[in-house]
DNA sequence: TGTACATCAGTGAACGCGCGTTCACTGATGTAC
DNA sequence: TGTACATCAGTGAACGCGCGTTCACTGATGTAC
């Protein structure tokens, strides 16, 4: 269904799902209303109707989205060059915060708006394949352990997930933890690279 | 009902935020509004008034209970026994995911409703001494550190919290990450001992 | 003690507002012939 | 080619709803004497 220019709007279900994204970065994700991003898009409110069955689906397709940039992002950093699997972990990770930075509408509408990836057939796979790339690239970098003393990979991953999120909406945020001296991409890589010198990957003298 | 009976209602501005917590704990910060906590307490909208300046301040107050039992209980955790340093800074980081799951409600309320600390002197001061707790016992473990090697107490202090934190959206409610196959308990536990084990402070060993 | 009065917590009606959603319609665009 | 018609994206009015907030009021409780 490729969308021609010129027919009316021309390609209102991008310009809404934009507007949308706009909305949420602004003013969180309960100052979004379809009402405000129609008027965004300079369409009336019924005409979202043509393109979305309402207001949950249009937030539904920003998080899709979101997951879709999100899991090319750190595919892209997973396949860079010619690293340790170590270093491109660590890409990995940073490409997370930047991700957070760049796409905060998007970051909003996956994490805190309150839909359920299980919400759609469409979501529930594009939200598996992002975290298909964490664990897989955790999985090959912890390989680098003995087995005797290896945790599980999934484990694994979710430690760092766990760090990264709790990074991004405690101190890259107006939140409770905005008062810290740290920037948070110093915090996300220091706080890993204590975290990976814990499993052993990291040499202790570094 | 087993209500009291002293002066009208007798004790509407608790029952309005015990209201306004379970609200928020059902539905999200989103579902709560000003007219349904009203309901549950059983009393028209505008009685509310009375106790509030409107429904933000409703929110505000229910936020800062929160800091209030999480800043005693982490106290509480903190001062428990004839404990080794470690013990007790691995009894806080227990202490912290018990809240979240003990005061959902609370939780919402402090973290994701959207109210900054910094709206009232009240909510500011209790914020601070619950994260005045964590920073304290982050500073007493760092210590055991060689001072060559040692990362700064609030930076140390804010990579516990984020993970905390990080553990606590994705993994102990509805959200993308509850698909994993590891109790919230087991990640926080594991994840900081990894932590743990980078800075020195846990035997490699163990 | 009883009575008169002051206090003030909660009522009930009303308000203006923006919300999501519906519906019959319009008129620009695409297409068959 | 031009024309007639079908399609369908977006309009504009309307809806019922619940929201937060205001206001004059009521009537139970507290208190002075």
């Amino acid at each position: 269904m490729v969308k021609k220019r010129g027919y009316h709007h021309g390609n209102l279900r991008a310009a809404l799902v934009e507007a949308a994204l706009s909305l949420i970065e602004e003013k969180g994700p309960t100052g979004f209303t379809l009402s405000e991003a129609a008027k965004r898009a300079g369409v009336t409110p019924a005409a979202v109707y043509r393109h979305f069955d309402g207001r949950e689906e249009l937030i539904a397709e920003a998080a899709r989205q979101g997951y879709e940039i999100f899991a090319d992002l750190l595919t892209f950093a997973w396949n860079k060059g010619d690293l340790t699997d170590l270093a491109r972990f660590e890409a990995i990770s940073r490409a997370y915060l930047t991700f957070a930075r760049r796409y905060p509408g998007h970051y909003v509408a996956m994490f805190e708006s309150g839909i359920q990836t299980s919400r759609s057939p469409e979501l529930a796979e594009v939200a598996a394949r992002a975290m298909g790339v964490m664990e897989r690239a955790a999985e090959q970098l912890i390989n680098h352990i003995p087995a005797s003393r290896r945790p599980p990979a999934r484990m694994f991953s979710a430690h760092i997930w766990a760090m990264s999120h709790g990074v991004v909406e405690l101190f890259a945020r107006n939140s409770p933890g905005n008062a810290s001296p740290f920037a948070p991409e110093e915090l996300l890589e220091s706080g890993i690279g204590v975290y990976l010198r814990g499993l052993g990957l990291i040499d202790p003298d570094h």
